[in-house]
DNA sequence: AAAAAACGTTTACAAAAGACAAGAAAAAAT
DNA sequence: ATTTTTTCTTGTCTTTTGTAAACGTTTTTT
């Protein structure tokens, strides 16, 4: 059940067999639904998720909108940091787009860990770098990409998404309008 | 010299006289005026710089305009994440816009910190928290925010920027163009 | 199987932004 | 002090996006 967490932590250290145990008796498994909340709008988060298998999304409520502002799939890290970090109410809402397979990590589990694994800074450290990149990337993007630019490169790394997330979602992860996508998908089409 | 560098360290972990010696010593000052490239296009870099005095910002090249991706005051990190910690050559230049003191961290003593400071994993890996938060946020606001809602927000949490960065900087700095800015500016006066 | 909800596209209109060029103003260099 | 460079604003025109509403289609729910 681990083993793609495990497979996802050897890019980074080599924790110790005793490490993988204690590790892994802190993750606790879990399968959820279609529309399963995993953080809720003004409530604290005590939780990160390691997504083993399905599709989640992070969103915003804007004027009674939902804004989307992150999609992930299999074997990646999603939790709301800033809640989680600070211990703050979460503006962010993490629900599952798909009937979902997750490994969930505590908060207070995780400082324990720190504690008892030398090795864990050192792996959260590294998966912090690596995020970091990815979201300077993605904000890059913003500023030096058209919308439709911003739409052929999420296509062509990832194009597997559109039949997974609705386009309306897309749309405002990208920034723009339904209505909008819906423009710039003809014009492509008229194009070739 | 290193006094407002500790103040920063000093909020994440307690390093010990011990620690911060070793730090210190790793830890080279540079004093360099304005326009003076600290990263360079198409070359890599070994170095991360804290901000003790000046101004500094972060630009890409999109058909041979400059844009803006990043501004920095005292007391504060940057480097080209990217090329740092992947060795490939940066896409993005880092210049002074103003004279400037800095502090200069070496990869290679970097990592031997990294050996030497059983706390300096810890430290880095809250900085990079920080940094996480920040760019989620700066992210977050390309997504929800338009424009002039941007700009605004830019003003009142650094209302000093517009002394110290030309307008047309924050313009591609906030993902429009000049142009654009000088209206929004324009509108907003007319409003009030 | 039928009803309800969600989704994607289109249209008309308004608002905003980009491109380009010209000119004024300010800052920097000589 | 004068020249040069940089910066900011303005105008015109075009393109793109947003808003709101309508409509058909697909998916989900009951």
């Amino acid at each position: 059940m681990t083993e793609h967490f495990f497979t996802y932590t050897d890019k980074f250290v080599n924790f110790t067999q005793a490490d993988k145990e204690l590790l892994a008796s802190a993750l606790s498994f879990r399968q959820v639904k279609t529309k399963t909340e995993l953080v809720s709008y003004d409530k604290r988060t005590d939780e990160l998720f390691f997504l083993l298998k399905g599709c989640l999304r992070k969103y915003y409520l804007k004027d009674g909108q939902q804004i989307t502002i992150y999609i992930t799939t299999e074997n990646s890290f999603i939790g709301a940091f800033d809640s989680f970090i600070t211990g703050t109410a979460s503006k962010e809402i993490i629900e599952t787009l798909e009937p979902s397979e997750l490994l969930v990590l505590n908060k207070k589990d995780l400082d324990k860990l720190y504690n008892e694994i030398p090795l864990m800074n050192e792996f959260v450290r590294k998966t912090l770098e690596q995020t970091l990149i990815q979201l300077q990337q993605a904000l890059t993007s913003f500023i030096l990409d058209s919308p439709e630019e911003r739409y052929t490169k999420l296509l062509s790394q990832n194009p597997e998404i559109l039949q997974r997330v609705p386009q309306h979602m897309l749309a405002t992860y990208l920034g723009i309008t339904a209505t909008s996508l819906s423009r710039i998908r003809k014009r492509i089409v008229e194009k070739s």
